[in-house]
DNA sequence: GTGTGACTCAGAGTCCGTA
DNA sequence: ATACGGACTCTGAGTCACA
């Protein structure tokens, strides 16, 4: 289980489901644009408290950014 | 929501529940137990990646130590 | 059997620019 | 609107001695 990618995919899905860009989350989140794109390519390893605030950015659960989605890698 | 508390209460009570004492985890998880100690007292804001490796250390899914569970601190 | 403070070092997260 | 890179600061990872 590859968490790094796993938040990843599962944020750049929920994210687009919402309509948001990245530059508007990471507003929303008080991070940068720059931060968001790299948790999207898995290139970051976020702390719990990160996760919840990137969540709450666009109105979904935080459980949502870590629930195992198949893809195993 | 605070992550780090809720993050420590699940694992403390997930730990509780089955019988095990912080050391006898830390040894499990190959950790100190003065880090399990710094997780459950929410002192600690570990990375997804850690949550990963604490839960399975501890043979629960790391959704479980995300899960809200109506404290709300 | 558990919590705290101090520690080193790697990485979280920033800002700049750029493509 | 997104991704990449360097240089930067601050905090998390993981430990030890001790309360």
């Amino acid at each position: 289980m590859n968490m790094r990618k796993l938040v990843g995919r599962n944020f750049a899905r929920l994210r687009k489901e919402s309509g948001l860009s990245q530059e508007q989350v990471a507003e929303r989140a008080d991070l940068t644009q720059q931060y968001i794109s790299g948790i999207e390519t898995g290139k970051r390893n976020p702390t719990i408290e990160t996760l919840y605030a990137i969540a709450k950015a666009f109105g979904v659960s935080h459980v949502e950014l870590v629930l195992p989605d198949g893809h195993d890698d």
